[in-house]
DNA sequence: GGCTTTTCCGACCGCTCCGGTCGGGTATAT
DNA sequence: ATATACCCGACCGGAGCGGTCGGAAAAGCC
């Protein structure tokens, strides 16, 4: 996978509008200001978010963001594919952007990576930005000490 | 992830080598034909894959390279990490190369995220050479039917 | 010793893409 | 009208990636 800035960034602005649900719209400067993300910039990931018909925007005065889905609707899979492509580690075992390789017929390792395209898409396409939202923030010191699988739970 | 064309390529060069274990070296030019990667680029993987003390070199005609490290005792994580970098789709949770991000205490993907880099990261930290190399090929149309996670089995 | 084969190594290079900025246009509420 | 905010295309520097090249050193073979 190996997430880009845009998809980052694009997730913060999401989740601070999933929580602002029912809520005035939230203009650009403000999401941008919440979550440390360079104004301009932003400007264009949210037009692409509209594109997609995940969020709605009022411009004028007072105008700003809101969640045009339900949370429950949008899997991360979905946002995540959307600005990087695919989720697959390389290209040869991607469902939804398959593409031929001259080594398939001998290749040892494509099923490994096939495992792996299989675990990620599986949790991003079962995973909705509502499940996200239910579930506990990282703890500090959870990440060093975690060695092989465990810990899931989402 | 995503795989960069080094590891592909690295990949590709290190099972043939397992492949040939015991034979004589076999040279760049084989393992380049063979695999279908440019020689002149597989010179310099070939050096790092030495550097890194998984594989042999001798000089000089009848030279070439040969593996070096039994390939139970070579990980898909070692060398995918080796030259990508890191496993986790995101720095933040990434174990072996963690970097601080701003969003940290209030982020609420990163939980997801690192459940996303646990499931890969103990797939390729548990998988050997050795695994994948017994592993059977893919199938001709076992990708395009997949939905969600099954198939597992390496 | 000389020739051939093969590894070794640094320099170089074009290109794409990514993160980010800017100027200015358009809609809308007060 | 004016202020606020979205909309949109153009642009840009830099990094990194995939790849090439020239030539030096090592080693076997005659």
């Amino acid at each position: 996978m190996q997430l880009s800035m845009r998809t980052d960034y694009a997730l913060r602005a999401l989740f601070t509008l999933v929580e602002h649900r029912g809520s005035p719209p939230i203009p650009i400067l403000e999401l941008a200001r919440r979550n440390d993300v360079p104004k301009r910039f932003l400007e264009h990931i949210m037009l692409d978010l509209k594109e997609k018909g995940w969020v709605v925007s009022t411009a004028g005065k007072r105008g700003g963001y809101q969640l045009a889905k339900a949370p429950e609707k949008i899997t991360m899979g979905e946002v995540v594919r959307h600005f990087d492509g695919y989720l697959a580690p390389i290209a040869c075992v991607s469902v939804t952007d398959y593409q031929r390789c001259s080594q398939e017929p001998t290749c040892r390792f494509r099923r490994v990576m096939l495992t792996a395209r299989n675990l990620v898409a599986g949790l991003m396409d079962r995973t909705t930005l509502a499940d996200v939202m239910k579930s506990p923030i990282v703890g500090k010191g959870e990440i060093h000490q975690i060695q092989g699988l465990d810990g899931d739970g989402i």
